[in-house]
DNA sequence: ATTACATGTAATTATAATAGTTACAAGTTG
DNA sequence: CAACTTGTAACTATTATAATTACATGTAAT
Protein backbone atom coordinates (compact mmCIF):
# COMPACT_ATOMS: atom_id res chain seq x y z
CA UNK A 1 0.00 0.00 0.00
CA UNK A 2 1.21 3.53 -0.92
CA UNK A 3 -0.41 7.22 -0.71
CA UNK A 4 -1.02 7.91 -3.99
CA UNK A 5 1.58 10.40 -5.98
CA UNK A 6 -1.51 13.01 -6.46
CA UNK A 7 0.09 14.23 -3.61
CA UNK A 8 3.63 14.51 -4.60
CA UNK A 9 2.89 15.95 -7.85
CA UNK A 10 0.22 18.56 -6.16
CA UNK A 11 3.60 19.78 -4.18
CA UNK A 12 5.41 19.68 -7.29
CA UNK A 13 3.03 21.76 -9.01
CA UNK A 14 2.95 24.82 -6.03
CA UNK A 15 6.54 24.46 -5.80
CA UNK A 16 6.77 24.91 -9.62
CA UNK A 17 4.36 27.79 -10.05
CA UNK A 18 6.40 29.59 -6.86
CA UNK A 19 9.80 28.58 -8.68
CA UNK A 20 8.37 29.96 -12.26
CA UNK A 21 7.43 32.66 -10.93
CA UNK A 22 7.05 35.82 -13.87
CA UNK A 23 6.58 33.05 -16.26
CA UNK A 24 3.27 31.31 -17.45
CA UNK A 25 2.90 27.52 -16.14
CA UNK A 26 0.54 25.73 -18.00
CA UNK A 27 -0.10 22.46 -17.48
CA UNK A 28 1.91 21.31 -20.61
CA UNK A 29 5.02 23.27 -18.94
CA UNK A 30 4.20 21.44 -15.31
CA UNK A 31 3.49 17.88 -17.09
CA UNK A 32 6.91 18.21 -18.75
CA UNK A 33 8.75 18.97 -15.31
CA UNK A 34 7.14 16.54 -13.34
CA UNK A 35 7.25 13.98 -16.78
CA UNK A 36 3.66 12.61 -17.03
CA UNK A 37 0.70 13.60 -18.97
CA UNK A 38 -0.54 17.07 -19.22
CA UNK A 39 -4.68 16.16 -18.36
CA UNK A 40 -3.05 13.85 -15.17
CA UNK A 41 -1.84 17.95 -14.08
CA UNK A 42 -5.24 19.52 -14.68
CA UNK A 43 -7.26 16.70 -12.97
CA UNK A 44 -4.61 17.61 -9.82
CA UNK A 45 -4.37 21.36 -10.66
CA UNK A 46 -8.65 21.02 -10.48
CA UNK A 47 -8.65 19.79 -6.99
CA UNK A 48 -5.80 22.17 -6.16
CA UNK A 49 -8.61 24.94 -7.75
CA UNK A 50 -11.17 23.49 -5.54
CA UNK A 51 -9.49 23.44 -2.40
CA UNK A 52 -8.37 27.34 -2.75
CA UNK A 53 -5.14 26.68 -3.24
CA UNK A 54 -4.75 27.96 -7.36
CA UNK A 55 -6.22 30.06 -9.17
CA UNK A 56 -6.70 28.85 -13.05
CA UNK A 57 -9.09 30.26 -15.40
CA UNK A 58 -10.53 27.79 -18.41
CA UNK A 59 -9.06 28.99 -21.88
CA UNK A 60 -6.03 30.98 -20.00
CA UNK A 61 -3.01 29.11 -19.69
CA UNK A 62 -1.09 29.04 -16.18
CA UNK A 63 -2.25 28.50 -12.60
CA UNK A 64 -1.21 30.94 -10.22
CA UNK A 65 -1.13 30.27 -6.41
CA UNK A 66 -3.96 32.41 -4.47
CA UNK A 67 -2.50 32.09 -0.82
CA UNK A 68 1.09 33.04 0.41
CA UNK A 69 3.34 30.18 0.51
CA UNK A 70 3.91 30.24 4.20
CA UNK A 71 0.31 29.59 4.46
CA UNK A 72 0.37 26.57 2.59
CA UNK A 73 1.54 23.51 4.56
CA UNK A 74 1.53 19.97 2.61
CA UNK A 75 -1.14 18.92 5.01
CA UNK A 76 -3.53 21.30 3.24
CA UNK A 77 -2.22 19.73 -0.08
CA UNK A 78 -2.93 16.19 1.10
CA UNK A 79 -6.57 17.47 1.67
CA UNK A 80 -6.40 18.92 -1.23
CA UNK A 81 -5.58 15.99 -3.86
CA UNK A 82 -8.13 13.51 -1.34
CA UNK A 83 -5.06 10.78 -1.16
CA UNK A 84 -6.45 9.72 2.25
CA UNK A 85 -9.95 9.62 3.85
CA UNK A 86 -10.31 11.44 7.80
CA UNK A 87 -9.78 8.19 9.75
CA UNK A 88 -9.82 6.18 6.92
CA UNK A 89 -5.89 5.52 6.36
CA UNK A 90 -6.17 2.13 8.25
CA UNK A 91 -8.35 -0.44 7.07
CA UNK A 92 -10.77 -2.42 9.69
CA UNK A 93 -12.35 -5.52 8.49
CA UNK A 94 -16.10 -5.20 8.37
CA UNK A 95 -18.33 -7.12 10.12
CA UNK A 96 -16.88 -9.46 12.73
CA UNK A 97 -18.67 -11.64 14.53
CA UNK A 98 -21.13 -10.40 17.16
CA UNK A 99 -21.54 -13.43 18.94
CA UNK A 100 -17.83 -13.24 20.03
CA UNK A 101 -16.52 -10.95 22.69
CA UNK A 102 -13.04 -9.92 20.25
CA UNK A 103 -15.32 -9.65 17.44
CA UNK A 104 -18.37 -7.30 18.70
CA UNK A 105 -15.90 -4.98 20.29
CA UNK A 106 -12.66 -5.05 18.15
CA UNK A 107 -13.86 -2.00 16.06
CA UNK A 108 -14.26 0.42 18.90
CA UNK A 109 -11.26 -0.68 20.54
CA UNK A 110 -8.98 -0.14 17.68
CA UNK A 111 -10.43 2.39 15.74
CA UNK A 112 -9.29 5.17 17.91
CA UNK A 113 -5.73 4.01 18.05
CA UNK A 114 -5.52 3.77 14.28
CA UNK A 115 -7.04 7.53 14.60
CA UNK A 116 -4.72 8.50 16.88
CA UNK A 117 -1.34 6.98 14.70
CA UNK A 118 -3.32 9.16 11.23
CA UNK A 119 -2.94 12.36 13.06
CA UNK A 120 0.03 12.27 14.04
CA UNK A 121 0.93 11.14 10.53
CA UNK A 122 -0.86 14.68 9.80
CA UNK A 123 0.36 16.93 12.00
CA UNK A 124 3.79 15.95 10.65
CA UNK A 125 2.89 17.29 7.65
CA UNK A 126 1.02 20.40 8.43
CA UNK A 127 4.41 22.02 10.39
CA UNK A 128 5.90 21.72 6.72
CA UNK A 129 5.17 24.10 4.46
CA UNK A 130 5.39 24.58 0.36
CA UNK A 131 7.66 27.80 1.72
CA UNK A 132 9.82 25.58 3.27
CA UNK A 133 9.75 22.90 0.57
CA UNK A 134 10.71 25.90 -1.99
CA UNK A 135 13.74 27.13 -0.01
CA UNK A 136 14.76 23.57 0.01
CA UNK A 137 15.49 23.13 -3.43
CA UNK A 138 16.94 26.54 -4.09
CA UNK A 139 19.00 25.89 -1.29
CA UNK A 140 20.58 22.75 -3.20
CA UNK A 141 20.44 24.35 -6.44
CA UNK A 142 22.77 26.38 -5.13
CA UNK A 143 25.13 24.08 -3.35
CA UNK A 144 25.33 21.82 -6.75
CA UNK A 145 26.61 25.49 -8.50
CA UNK A 146 28.90 26.13 -6.44
CA UNK A 147 30.08 22.17 -6.07
CA UNK A 148 30.08 22.54 -10.38
CA UNK A 149 32.19 25.84 -9.81
CA UNK A 150 34.91 24.73 -7.45
CA UNK A 151 35.07 20.88 -8.71
CA UNK B 1 -5.86 4.52 -0.15
CA UNK B 2 -6.29 2.59 2.80
CA UNK B 3 -3.35 0.64 4.61
CA UNK B 4 -4.35 -3.42 4.20
CA UNK B 5 -6.89 -4.85 6.65
CA UNK B 6 -4.36 -7.38 7.37
CA UNK B 7 -3.33 -4.95 9.97
CA UNK B 8 -6.86 -4.90 11.67
CA UNK B 9 -7.10 -9.02 11.08
CA UNK B 10 -3.59 -9.51 12.67
CA UNK B 11 -4.19 -7.65 15.74
CA UNK B 12 -7.63 -8.99 15.84
CA UNK B 13 -5.94 -12.66 15.62
CA UNK B 14 -3.59 -11.93 18.35
CA UNK B 15 -6.04 -10.68 21.22
CA UNK B 16 -8.64 -13.36 20.16
CA UNK B 17 -5.93 -16.19 21.11
CA UNK B 18 -4.93 -14.18 24.08
CA UNK B 19 -9.02 -13.86 25.00
CA UNK B 20 -9.67 -17.47 24.05
CA UNK B 21 -6.18 -18.93 26.48
CA UNK B 22 -7.62 -22.42 27.23
CA UNK B 23 -9.12 -23.15 24.43
CA UNK B 24 -7.84 -24.15 20.92
CA UNK B 25 -8.01 -21.52 18.29
CA UNK B 26 -7.64 -23.22 15.16
CA UNK B 27 -7.75 -21.00 11.91
CA UNK B 28 -11.52 -21.55 11.45
CA UNK B 29 -11.97 -20.84 14.77
CA UNK B 30 -10.67 -17.68 14.47
CA UNK B 31 -12.10 -17.13 11.07
CA UNK B 32 -15.22 -17.10 12.50
CA UNK B 33 -14.75 -14.65 14.46
CA UNK B 34 -12.94 -11.96 12.21
CA UNK B 35 -15.85 -13.61 9.69
CA UNK B 36 -13.72 -14.67 6.74
CA UNK B 37 -12.28 -17.69 5.55
CA UNK B 38 -9.54 -19.94 7.17
CA UNK B 39 -7.27 -19.64 4.46
CA UNK B 40 -6.90 -15.71 5.16
CA UNK B 41 -6.61 -16.12 8.77
CA UNK B 42 -3.55 -18.65 7.82
CA UNK B 43 -1.87 -16.52 5.51
CA UNK B 44 -1.92 -14.16 7.88
CA UNK B 45 -0.73 -16.64 10.85
CA UNK B 46 1.94 -17.36 8.83
CA UNK B 47 3.68 -13.92 8.75
CA UNK B 48 2.42 -13.38 12.41
CA UNK B 49 4.52 -16.67 12.90
CA UNK B 50 7.65 -15.76 10.40
CA UNK B 51 7.70 -12.67 13.08
CA UNK B 52 8.13 -15.01 16.10
CA UNK B 53 4.84 -13.35 17.45
CA UNK B 54 2.61 -16.95 17.77
CA UNK B 55 3.72 -20.45 16.89
CA UNK B 56 1.82 -22.64 14.81
CA UNK B 57 2.85 -25.99 13.69
CA UNK B 58 1.44 -28.25 10.89
CA UNK B 59 -1.43 -30.44 11.32
CA UNK B 60 -1.39 -29.35 15.07
CA UNK B 61 -4.82 -27.60 15.65
CA UNK B 62 -4.46 -23.86 17.59
CA UNK B 63 -2.12 -20.92 17.71
CA UNK B 64 -0.34 -19.55 20.82
CA UNK B 65 1.34 -16.35 21.56
CA UNK B 66 5.02 -16.72 21.19
CA UNK B 67 5.79 -13.65 23.91
CA UNK B 68 4.36 -11.85 26.29
CA UNK B 69 1.25 -9.88 25.46
CA UNK B 70 2.82 -6.54 27.06
CA UNK B 71 5.48 -7.39 24.73
CA UNK B 72 3.81 -7.27 21.54
CA UNK B 73 3.65 -3.68 19.98
CA UNK B 74 0.81 -2.84 17.25
CA UNK B 75 3.66 -1.84 15.26
CA UNK B 76 5.53 -4.97 15.72
CA UNK B 77 2.05 -6.78 14.25
CA UNK B 78 2.18 -3.77 11.62
CA UNK B 79 6.09 -4.82 10.50
CA UNK B 80 4.87 -8.85 10.84
CA UNK B 81 2.12 -7.97 8.39
CA UNK B 82 3.99 -6.32 5.70
CA UNK B 83 1.10 -3.35 4.81
CA UNK B 84 3.52 -0.65 4.47
CA UNK B 85 6.93 -0.56 3.31
CA UNK B 86 9.97 1.24 4.94
CA UNK B 87 9.81 4.88 3.80
CA UNK B 88 6.96 3.68 1.05
CA UNK B 89 3.93 5.45 2.54
CA UNK B 90 3.61 8.03 0.05
CA UNK B 91 4.22 7.32 -3.33
CA UNK B 92 6.92 9.93 -5.07
CA UNK B 93 6.54 10.30 -8.64
CA UNK B 94 9.23 8.94 -10.78
CA UNK B 95 11.35 10.45 -13.15
CA UNK B 96 10.67 13.59 -12.50
CA UNK B 97 12.46 16.28 -15.42
CA UNK B 98 16.16 16.35 -14.60
CA UNK B 99 16.29 19.63 -17.11
CA UNK B 100 14.10 21.47 -14.56
CA UNK B 101 15.57 22.69 -10.86
CA UNK B 102 12.13 21.74 -9.39
CA UNK B 103 12.03 18.25 -11.08
CA UNK B 104 16.40 17.55 -10.32
CA UNK B 105 15.33 18.07 -6.29
CA UNK B 106 11.95 17.72 -5.57
CA UNK B 107 12.47 13.65 -4.83
CA UNK B 108 15.37 15.06 -2.31
CA UNK B 109 13.35 17.85 -0.60
CA UNK B 110 9.74 15.61 0.06
CA UNK B 111 11.10 12.49 0.96
CA UNK B 112 12.32 13.48 4.50
CA UNK B 113 9.41 14.90 5.15
CA UNK B 114 7.53 11.91 4.14
CA UNK B 115 9.86 9.97 6.13
CA UNK B 116 9.43 11.65 9.28
CA UNK B 117 5.18 11.97 8.99
CA UNK B 118 5.47 7.97 8.40
CA UNK B 119 7.71 7.69 11.33
CA UNK B 120 5.13 9.69 13.40
CA UNK B 121 2.39 7.38 12.49
CA UNK B 122 4.66 4.20 13.42
CA UNK B 123 5.73 5.71 16.92
CA UNK B 124 2.21 5.63 17.31
CA UNK B 125 1.46 2.24 16.51
CA UNK B 126 4.51 1.62 18.92
CA UNK B 127 3.15 3.08 21.63
CA UNK B 128 0.61 0.54 22.11
CA UNK B 129 0.24 -3.09 23.27
CA UNK B 130 -1.77 -6.49 22.38
CA UNK B 131 -2.50 -6.48 26.22
CA UNK B 132 -3.60 -3.05 25.85
CA UNK B 133 -6.48 -3.48 23.48
CA UNK B 134 -7.04 -6.89 25.42
CA UNK B 135 -7.26 -5.01 28.49
CA UNK B 136 -9.88 -2.32 26.43
CA UNK B 137 -12.16 -5.12 24.53
CA UNK B 138 -12.61 -7.04 27.99
CA UNK B 139 -13.54 -3.59 30.12
CA UNK B 140 -16.10 -2.74 27.33
CA UNK B 141 -17.85 -6.13 28.11
CA UNK B 142 -17.79 -5.64 31.44
CA UNK B 143 -19.62 -2.69 31.46
CA UNK B 144 -21.85 -4.00 28.62
CA UNK B 145 -22.47 -6.97 31.23
CA UNK B 146 -23.22 -4.31 33.77
CA UNK B 147 -25.40 -2.21 31.51
CA UNK B 148 -27.23 -5.25 30.67
CA UNK B 149 -28.22 -6.08 34.39
CA UNK B 150 -29.44 -2.70 35.07
CA UNK B 151 -31.37 -1.59 32.84
C1' DA C 1 -1.54 -47.93 9.25
C1' DT C 2 -5.64 -45.80 8.40
C1' DT C 3 -8.95 -42.20 9.42
C1' DA C 4 -10.01 -37.59 10.58
C1' DC C 5 -8.72 -33.19 10.72
C1' DA C 6 -5.36 -29.14 10.66
C1' DT C 7 -2.00 -26.28 8.59
C1' DG C 8 0.57 -24.41 4.41
C1' DT C 9 0.33 -22.67 -0.04
C1' DA C 10 -0.47 -22.28 -5.04
C1' DA C 11 -3.77 -20.76 -8.35
C1' DT C 12 -7.89 -18.34 -9.67
C1' DT C 13 -11.34 -14.75 -9.47
C1' DA C 14 -13.78 -10.29 -8.51
C1' DT C 15 -13.26 -5.79 -7.17
C1' DA C 16 -11.23 -1.35 -6.76
C1' DA C 17 -7.72 2.33 -7.20
C1' DT C 18 -4.14 4.39 -9.85
C1' DA C 19 -1.99 6.60 -13.70
C1' DG C 20 -1.85 7.30 -18.38
C1' DT C 21 -4.11 8.35 -22.73
C1' DT C 22 -7.40 9.93 -26.40
C1' DA C 23 -11.03 12.81 -27.63
C1' DC C 24 -13.52 16.73 -27.45
C1' DA C 25 -16.43 20.58 -25.52
C1' DA C 26 -16.00 25.17 -23.89
C1' DG C 27 -13.47 29.39 -22.79
C1' DT C 28 -10.03 33.19 -24.10
C1' DT C 29 -7.17 36.12 -26.74
C1' DG C 30 -5.27 38.41 -30.65
C1' DC D 1 -12.19 33.34 -36.89
C1' DA D 2 -7.85 30.90 -35.67
C1' DA D 3 -4.83 29.19 -32.32
C1' DC D 4 -4.40 27.73 -28.00
C1' DT D 5 -5.81 26.45 -23.26
C1' DT D 6 -8.49 24.47 -19.60
C1' DG D 7 -12.05 21.05 -18.04
C1' DT D 8 -13.77 16.40 -18.31
C1' DA D 9 -15.60 12.11 -19.84
C1' DA D 10 -14.32 7.63 -21.37
C1' DC D 11 -11.24 3.93 -21.94
C1' DT D 12 -7.10 1.10 -20.88
C1' DA D 13 -3.26 -1.27 -18.42
C1' DT D 14 -1.42 -2.24 -14.18
C1' DT D 15 -1.48 -3.39 -9.50
C1' DA D 16 -3.19 -4.70 -4.78
C1' DT D 17 -6.61 -6.74 -2.04
C1' DA D 18 -9.58 -10.25 -0.31
C1' DA D 19 -12.07 -14.32 -1.02
C1' DT D 20 -12.21 -18.86 -2.68
C1' DT D 21 -11.06 -23.62 -4.40
C1' DA D 22 -7.98 -27.28 -4.42
C1' DC D 23 -4.68 -30.01 -2.64
C1' DA D 24 -0.16 -31.43 -0.55
C1' DT D 25 1.75 -32.07 3.90
C1' DG D 26 1.73 -32.89 8.83
C1' DT D 27 -0.27 -34.82 13.36
C1' DA D 28 -2.59 -37.75 16.41
C1' DA D 29 -5.89 -41.13 17.98
C1' DT D 30 -7.88 -45.52 17.30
Amino acid sequence: MSISSRFAVGIHILVLIEVNKGNVSSSEFIASSVNTNPVVIRRIMGMLKNAGLVTVRPGVAGAELARDLTGISLFDVYKAVDVVQERELFNVHENPNPACAVGRNIQEAIMPVFSVAQLAMEKALGSVTINDVVKDILEKEKADNANRLTT
